[in-house]
DNA sequence: GATGCGCTTTAAATGC
DNA sequence: GCATTTAAAGCGCATC
């Protein structure tokens, strides 16, 4: 592969990663917004951020608790 | 604004972020894939990593140059 | 205060620091014998690694949700 | 041996691995508190933190100079 | 050489 | 609004 090509190349992935980046940015800005909103209807966002954080760990775990079945199965040879 | 409707307003709003975290999560997960394919074929990711937030800086500093011309522009009346 | 004291003080915390480090790489290592023993016993070391995992992150969820619900306590007024 | 004492000992091995992490996690938290504490005093912690590792990798190097050391003097048969 | 794990660093969020 | 505290990302190590 020459240089050229490879310079090229580089900035192909770099300009893909710095679209993606910036929709990820965008997202970010869209959850900020929904919070405020919801702050302005009156919610508690400190409260909603604790109810997100237990709801993703609590699939965080399940997924956890598959994982471990799974080894238990491996280890059992079934 | 009774509690029944409060609730489901609630839900609403936890819905909407969930449903956005999980995007802003699936456009990681992309990125991600870039780099280890940018790896496979031979960059290096740390550079590529510098060389995006050279980037991302050098972006922030012309808009705060450009606000500062604004500033000026607005005093000098233009 | 002197660079004489400064520079006995530095060498102060920085032994402090070592001699807990020190500390820390013995309980590291005295862990690894534990679960080099147990797989020495017949017992499964990845399967034990999870379990571990697992009651640390019940143990968590735990404290989380008693702080969710000081939150609710605390907008409640009570 | 029957399944109720390999649980029993299962129990025993998780137990004392969970003891020795809660020391490992108090050494950390001590470690980070003598870093806040020279911080404090005016030290800057990022040096501290290169003095540290380099003192330790110094410490590697002459163990392994001593290692190699040992090799000649039992090649030489002294 | 790839994967996971802990530490470091940076970005976001809370409280004053 | 700033400064502390907390969460996320990145990085290096150590292991397999």
């Amino acid at each position: 592969m020459s240089e050229v090509i490879a310079k090229e190349q580089l900035a192909q992935f770099i300009s893909r990663i710095e679209r993606l980046e910036a929709e990820k940015s965008d997202l970010a800005e869209d959850i900020k917004e929904i919070y405020d909103e919801a702050k302005g209807t009156g919610f508690d966002v400190k409260i909603m951020r604790q109810i997100i954080k237990i709801k993703r760990q609590d699939k965080a775990k399940l997924a956890e608790q598959e994982a471990i079945l799974d080894l238990y199965r491996q280890a059992l040879g079934l």
